[in-house]
DNA sequence: ACCTGTTTATTGCTCG
DNA sequence: CGAGCAATAAACAGGT
C-alpha cells in the first residue's frame, strides 16, 4: 500500500516482463493456460472429493489464516458450487467459508474482480437480474485436461511429453483451446460436483472461427 | 455515488 | 539470475 511512489517513466518501462506472456501470440497464450493453470487446480487444490474448507474455514478462530488458495480456486469453487454467481455473491461465499476474507477488505475483493477479469478460466455471462454486474461462470470445465494433468501430476518423467505437445504441435493448441471455449458454452458437467452448466449453446466450430484460431 | 469490470503497474516468490 | 506467476494496488470507465 504504501510503497506506491513510482513515476510514472518506471511504470512505463516495467510493464514488458510478464504480460507478453499471453497477449503477444495466440497459441503461446493459450499454452499457458493449459501448461499452470489447470495444473494448479489438479495438482494441489482440489482433493478427491469435498473436502471443501480447508480446516481453517470450519470454526476459526479470530486470528483466521490465510487460506492456502488462490484467488482463481476460491473463485472456481464458488462457481462450482453454484454455477453462476455475481461478484458480490462470491464476494459472499468466500468470506462465508473463509474467515480470513470476513474483513469488509477492499483489498482482496479487488483482486477477486481482477482474477475474474483476467482469468481466461472464468466467463462473464449474461447481466444479473438487478444491480449493476454480471453473473460469471466457469469457462473452461477442462473435461479433459483434468484427468491429463492428474497423471501429469503422477509421473514427472511425462512431463517432457507435455512440453513437447505444446511446442511441437501448435495444432493440438488450437484444438484444446477450441475445446475449452466451446466447453464452457456448450452445456457439460462438472467434472467434481456432476452439475449441469448451460451456457449459451454454440459449436466448437464457431468458437474456433470467431476465436480466430483456425489459420491453415 | 457506488458497484462492477478492465487494465496497468509493482512486488515477492518459485523454478529452471 | 532471469522468467513467469500470484497477489496487490490503483486508475479508470461504464452501468445502475
Amino acid at each position: 500500500m504504501a510503497s506506491k511512489t513510482v513515476s510514472d517513466k518506471a511504470k512505463w518501462r516495467r510493464r514488458k516482463g510478464s504480460k507478453t506472456v499471453y497477449e503477444d501470440n495466440d497459441c503461446a497464450s493459450l499454452a499457458w493456460l493449459l501448461n499452470f493453470r489447470l495444473d494448479e487446480f489438479v495438482n494441489v487444490k482440489v482433493p478427491d472429493d469435498e473436502q471443501e474448507e480447508p480446516k481453517v474455514a470450519a470454526d476459526s478462530p479470530p486470528a483466521a489464516k490465510k487460506p492456502p488458495y488462490t484467488y482463481p480456486e476460491l473463485i472456481e469453487r464458488a462457481l462450482r458450487e453454484n454455477g453462476e454467481l455475481t461478484v458480490s455473491a462470491i464476494y459472499q461465499w468466500i468470506s462465508d467459508r473463509f474467515p480470513y476474507y470476513k474483513a469488509n477488505d477492499e483489498r482482496w475483493k479487488n483482486s477477486v474482480r481482477h482474477n475474474l477479469s483476467i482469468n481466461p478460466h472464468f466467463r462473464k455471462g449474461a447481466r444479473a437480474s438487478q444491480g449493476a454486474g454480471h453473473l460469471w461462470s466457469l469457462a473452461a470445465n477442462a473435461i479433459d485436461l483434468l484427468p491429463l494433468r492428474n497423471q501429469f501430476v503422477e509421473t514427472e518423467k511425462t512431463e517432457e511429453v507435455q512440453e513437447a505437445q505444446i511446442i511441437e504441435c501448435p495444432k493440438v493448441i488450437v484444438l484444446d483451446e477450441a475445446a475449452i471455449a466451446a466447453a464452457s458454452i456448450i452445456p457439460d458437467q462438472d467434472l467434481f460436483t456432476g452439475n449441469t452448466m448451460f451456457l449459451n449453446p454454440v459449436s466448437t466450430e464457431q468458437v474456433v472461427r470467431e476465436c480466430g484460431l483456425i489459420t491453415m
